[in-house]
DNA sequence: GCAGTGACTAGTA
DNA sequence: ATACTAGCCACTG
C-alpha cells in the first residue's frame, strides 16, 4: 500500500498531477494521462498509480477510464458504482452500456 | 534476477 | 461486433 507521500517514482506524481487537472464534468482516459504526463504507452501503470488514490487525496481518479468509455474493472466491484455516481453527479451520461461517449466528454487539455 | 500480474492500448483477424 | 497479440513497466513472491 502506498500513499502520494511514499511514492518513490518522480513519474508517478507526474500522473498524479494530469489527473488532478480533469475538469468538473470531463474525462481522460489511461493512455492520455500517460502520455500527457511524458509518457506515453505506459497506460497500465496510470491504472496502477491511481489504485493507490482510493481516497483522501484531492485526485479525482474517478474522471480518469479506459479508450472505451467505460469503468474499468478492478479489484473492489463497489468502487465501479461510486465512481459512476460521481461521475453521474457531475453531470456525465452513462448509456444502456455503462458506456460514456468520449467525444463528448473527453478533456482535452488547454480546453479552457 | 526471473516470472506472473495488472483500473491499458493499438493492431490484426 | 468479439478475440487474441505484443508492448508497456512497477510491483510482488
Amino acid at each position: 500500500m502506498y500513499t502520494i507521500g511514499v511514492i518513490r517514482s518522480e513519474k508517478y506524481r507526474q500522473f498524479y498531477a494530469i489527473v488532478s487537472q480533469i475538469p468538473e464534468g470531463q474525462v481522460a482516459t489511461y493512455g492520455q494521462v500517460a502520455a500527457l504526463a511524458g509518457h506515453p504507452g505506459q497506460a497500465r501503470q496510470v491504472g496502477y498509480a491511481l489504485n493507490c488514490l482510493t481516497d483522501e487525496f484531492d485526485i479525482p481518479w474517478q474522471r480518469v477510464v479506459n479508450a472505451k468509455g467505460q469503468v474499468s474493472a478492478r479489484a473492489k466491484p463497489i468502487f465501479e458504482e461510486i465512481q459512476k455516481q460521481i461521475l453521474e453527479s457531475e453531470g456525465i451520461i452513462f448509456d444502456h452500456n455503462d458506456r460514456i461517449e468520449l467525444s463528448k466528454y473527453q478533456w482535452k487539455p488547454g480546453d479552457c
